[in-house]
DNA sequence: CATAGCCGCCTTTTT
DNA sequence: GGCGGCTATG
C-alpha cells in the first residue's frame, strides 16, 4: 500500500492497521472508521506479501461484504480474498467438506418460512397440538438452542420439565425432517461448520492454513456458534482481528452474545486493544444527543464520542397529530431539502417496525418523491418468487420435499390433496422418497388413471429441466416459468397479477447479472447464494431515491439527512421488549444506532394518535425522547383539530384526565371492576365517549369493555 | 378437484 | 388489517 493512502488515517487507525499479526480488538464508536480499518488491513496484509487467498474477512451483511471487496480492489490490491458473511463462508466450507460434515453438498437452505412449514410438520409428527405449541415460537426456540450449539442429545440432559420435553421431541423431529429433505436451515450452516471444525482437526488445520488471517467486523453481534467458528479457525495462528462496538449490539434477540466482544481479552490473552473514539460522521449536536441517550444504559462500558465536525443545525423533535401528518411533514421537509439541492439518496427514513413504512410511502408517492424500501426479505418471500425457486430447488435436490409439495400442484394441474396423500403413503410403505415415487405412477395402485397421467407429465417436465444445470441460470428460469405454466396462470389472472409477472422478470434479470458475474455459473451455487441474500443487499446507494428502512437495517450505513419516526412508547421501545431491563437497553441501543447514522441533519418525530391494528389509539411519547437532552413541544400546530385535548405543561397522560369527563386509562394502570375485580389495562382505545378499554383481569381473563358502561375505578395512585 | 368465502390467528427486529 | 387454513359448494 502506498504511504500516501495511509495518510488518510488517524494515528489510532494506523496503529490498528499496522498491527498485522496476533489477536487484535478494535473497539470503536459509530462513525469512527472501523470498517475502514478492516479494509486497510486487508490491503496492508497483501502489501506485506500475504497472498489474498490467505485472508478471510467476515462482515455482517452480504452488502457490506460486497462494498468491502470493491473498496479493497479500488485500493489497487489483487482480488482473491475471502470476504463474506459468516453464513456464506459456512456454505463454502460445508460444500467442500460435505462428507466430513455429515451432509450432502447439494443441500437446500431453508429460510424462516421453510423453517416454519417444517416446524409445523414436526409439531404434528410429535403428536402435539399446534395451538399449544405454535410453530413460529417453536422454530425460535429451536433456533436459539442451535445458535448456542446445543444438540438434541445435549438438550436431552437438561430437558426436565414438561415444556422442555415436548420441545425436545419437536427438535428431534424437526432435525429428522431437515435431514430427510437434505436441507439445512440458517442455524445448521453455523452449527455444522462449528462441529466440523472442532471435531476434525485435519479439516480445521487445513482451513486455518488457508485463512491465515481472520478479520471480523461487527463482532458485538456474533452469536455463540459464530464465536466458536472464529475461535477454531484462528486457533492455529492467533491472527484474529475483531472490530465492534458494544453500544451498537442490537441482535441479542437473534442469539447475538455481547460477551464475545467483552471477553475477547480472556480468549486471546495477548490481544492488543485499540480504541477509536473520534467520530468523523456526525455534527456535535447529533453526537451530544446520542451520548446523552446511551449514557442512560447502565450495563455498559464508558466510551466517548469525540466530534471532529464543526457545529451545525440542532437536532429537531417534531410532534404530530397522527401518522398521516407525520408522513406529510416528512415529505414536505424532504421536498424542501431537494429543492435546495440535496440529493434524495442523502435522505433516509428509519422506523422500528416494517409496517410503519406504508403511510410514509403513500405520502412520498403523493409528493412525487422517489424512494426505495430497504426491506429484509420482502422480494424473496413473494409467492411467485418462492414458487419459481421451489422448482429450481428440486432440480438440484430432489429430496427437498417441502419445495416439491409446494409446486407439484402449482399452478393447479389436477394433482390434488388426495393424490398427494396416496403418493406419500406409497413412498412411505416402499421406503422410497416422494420424488422417486413419482417416477412410476402406474405402480401406485391406489391412484386412478387421470392423476397417474398427470403425475407422469409433471415428472417428465421436471426431468426435462434437469439438462444443463451447470450453465446459465437466467434462461433456465425463463424456461421453468413458461413450461411450468406458472406464467400462463398469472397472465390469465389478469390485472392483479401483473406485478407478480414483473417480479419474476426481475428475478430473471438478477439471475442474468449472476450469470455475467460468475465464472462458472451453476444452479446449485446460485440457489445457495440467493438463499442468503436479502433485499437489503440489492439496495442501491447511487440512485436518487430516499431510503426507507428499519432501524436494524440501518446498521453500518450513514446518511446526510436522517428522519426517525414513531418515537412512541410501545413502538420504540417496542412493547414486546418492555419487560426486561436488558431488552429496554437494547431498544435504546437501537435508537442510538439510528441517531448515529446521521451526518448533519437529524429529525425525530412522534405522533399523538396512531392507527394500530385498524384502531386509532392514543400514543405516549417514547421515554427515550426525554433522554436526549433536547427540549421539545408535545403540541403540534393544528392540535385542536380532531380531538379536544391536552393543555401543555402537565405530564402527558395526566393532562388527558383533566379535559374530559370520561376518565382515561393508561396502559398498565391498575383498575377495579365491580364484577371482575382487579386487573391491568392492556389497551385503551380513545374514541371519545365510545372509548373502550382492554383489561387483563387477575382471574386470568381478558375483556374489552365500553368505558361508559364499565364501572371502573382506579386503584393505587 | 378447484374455488370462494369465512373465521380466527397473529403482528418486532433478520443472517 | 392481513394472511393462512378450513369448509362448503360447484
Amino acid at each position: 500500500m502506498q504511504n500516501s493512502s495511509m495518510q488518510a488515517l488517524t494515528a489510532a487507525q494506523k496503529k490498528a492497521v499496522k498491527h498485522l499479526e496476533g489477536p487484535l480488538l478494535v473497539i470503536a464508536g459509530p462513525g469512527s472508521g472501523k470498517t475502514r480499518v478492516i479494509t486497510y488491513r486487508i490491503a496492508a496484509l497483501i502489501d506485506a506479501g500475504v497472498p489474498p487467498y490467505n485472508i478471510c474477512a467476515v462482515t455482517f451483511t452480504n452488502k457490506a461484504a460486497d462494498e468491502m471487496a470493491q473498496r479493497v480492489l479500488r485500493m489497487g490490491t489483487p482480488p482473491g480474498a475471502q470476504i463474506s458473511t459468516f453464513h456464506s463462508l459456512c456454505v463454502r466450507i460445508l460444500r467442500e467438506f460435505a462428507s466430513r460434515a455429515d451432509t450432502k453438498p447439494n443441500f437446500t437452505i431453508y429460510d424462516a418460512s421453510d423453517q416454519a412449514v417444517t416446524m409445523k410438520q414436526a409439531v404434528k409428527l410429535s403428536e402435539l397440538d399446534t395451538s399449544n405449541f405454535p410453530p413460529a415460537r417453536m422454530r425460535d426456540a429451536v433456533s436459539t438452542l442451535k445458535s448456542r450449539l446445543i444438540t438434541t442429545s445435549q438438550f436431552e440432559k437438561q430437558a426436565d420439565d414438561f415444556f422442555s420435553k415436548a420441545l425436545l421431541q419437536i427438535y428431534k423431529k424437526y432435525q429428522k425432517i431437515l435431514a430427510e429433505n437434505n436441507a439445512l436451515d440458517f442455524d445448521d450452516l453455523l452449527l455444522k461448520t462449528a462441529f466440523l471444525l472442532e471435531g476434525s482437526p485435519d479439516v480445521c488445520n487445513k482451513l486455518g492454513n488457508r485463512f491465515k488471517f481472520l478479520l471480523i467486523d461487527e463482532y458485538q453481534d456474533t452469536n455463540h456458534a459464530q464465536y466458536r467458528i472464529a475461535k477454531a479457525l484462528a486457533s492455529s495462528h492467533n491472527n484474529i482481528c475483531a472490530t465492534g462496538d458494544p453500544d451498537q449490539s442490537i441482535y441479542r434477540w437473534r442469539g447475538a452474545d455481547i460477551r464475545n466482544i467483552l471477553a475477547f481479552e480472556e480468549d486471546w490473552p495477548d490481544a492488543k486493544i485499540v480504541k477509536l473514539e473520534k467520530n468523523f460522521r456526525s455534527t456535535p449536536n447529533i453526537l451530544k444527543a446520542a451520548d446523552n441517550l446511551i449514557s442512560e444504559n447502565q450495563n455498559r462500558k464508558l466510551k466517548k464520542l469525540v466530534p471532529t465536525k464543526p457545529s451545525a443545525e440542532e437536532v429537531e423533535i417534531t410532534c404530530c397529530e397522527d401518522e398521516f401528518e407525520e408522513a406529510d411533514n416528512l415529505a414536505e421537509k424532504i421536498k424542501k431539502l431537494a429543492e435546495n439541492g440535496t440529493s434524495l439518496s442523502d435522505c433516509a427514513v428509519f422506523y422500528r417496525v416494517n409496517s410503519a413504512s406504508r403511510v410514509i410511502e403513500e405520502a412520498l408517492i403523493k409528493n412525487k418523491i422517489p424512494y426505495q424500501i430497504v426491506r429484509g426479505v420482502e422480494f424473496y418471500s413473494r409467492k411467485e418468487i418462492r414458487d419459481i425457486l421451489a422448482y429450481l430447488k428440486i432440480l438440484v435436490n430432489p429430496d427437498d420435499q417441502t419445495s416439491l409439495l409446494r409446486i407439484i400442484n402449482t399452478p393447479p394441474r389436477g394433482i390434488g390433496k388426495t393424490s398427494i396423500q396416496r403418493i406419500r403413503d406409497y413412498a412411505l410403505n416402499n421406503n422410497i422418497t416422494f420424488y422417486e415415487a413419482l417416477k412410476k405412477p402406474d405402480n401406485i395402485k391406489t391412484l386412478s388413471t387421470a392423476p397417474r397421467k398427470k403425475i407422469a407429465a409433471f415428472f417428465g417436465m421436471i426431468e426435462g429441466f434437469k439438462k444443463n444445470l451447470d450453465s446459465e441460470i437466467a434462461p433456465l428460469i425463463e424456461r421453468v416459468f413458461v413450461e411450468s405454466s406458472l406464467k400462463k396462470s398469472l397472465q390469465d389472472a389478469g390485472e392483479e397479477k401483473i406485478d407478480a409477472i414483473q417480479n419474476v422478470e426481475e428475478l430473471i434479470n438478477a439471475a442474468a447479472q449472476y450469470d455475467s458475474e460468475t465464472e462458472k455459473p451453476s444452479l446449485l451455487d446460485y440457489l445457495q447464494q440467493i438463499s442468503l441474500f436479502t433485499d437489503a443487499d440489492s439496495y442501491d446507494t447511487i440512485t436518487n431515491k430516499v431510503a426507507l428502512m428499519t432501524l436494524h437495517a440501518a446498521k453500518g450505513l450513514e446518511f446526510e439527512n436522517v428522519f426517525i419516526i414513531a418515537l412512541e412508547d410501545g413502538l420504540l421501545p417496542h412493547e414486546r421488549s418492555s419487560n426486561e431491563h436488558d431488552q429496554i437497553e437494547e431498544e435504546r441501543r437501537l435508537f442510538f444506532v439510528g441517531i448515529t447514522r446521521a451526518k448533519s441533519l437529524l429529525n425525530i418525530s412522534f405522533a399523538k394518535y396512531r392507527t394500530f391494528r385498524g384502531q386509532l389509539l392514543r400514543s405516549i411519547p417514547s421515554p427515550f425522547l426525554y433522554e436526549l437532552g433536547i427540549d421539545f413541544q408535545e403540541n403540534s400546530s393544528n392540535l385542536q383539530s380532531r380531538f379536544s385535548d391536552t393543555s401543555s405543561g402537565e405530564p402527558y397522560y395526566e393532562s388527558l384526565n383533566s379535559t374530559e369527563q370520561q376518565p382515561r386509562f393508561r396502559k398498565g394502570a391498575l383498575v377495579r371492576h365491580p364484577t371482575f375485580g382487579l386487573g391491568r389495562v392492556q389497551q385503551f382505545n380513545d374514541m371519545g365517549e365510545n372509548s373502550t378499554v382492554t383489561i387483563k383481569f387477575n382471574t386470568g381473563q381478558t375483556k374489552t369493555l365500553m368505558l361508559k358502561y364499565a364501572k371502573l375505578t382506579k386503584t393505587g395512585k
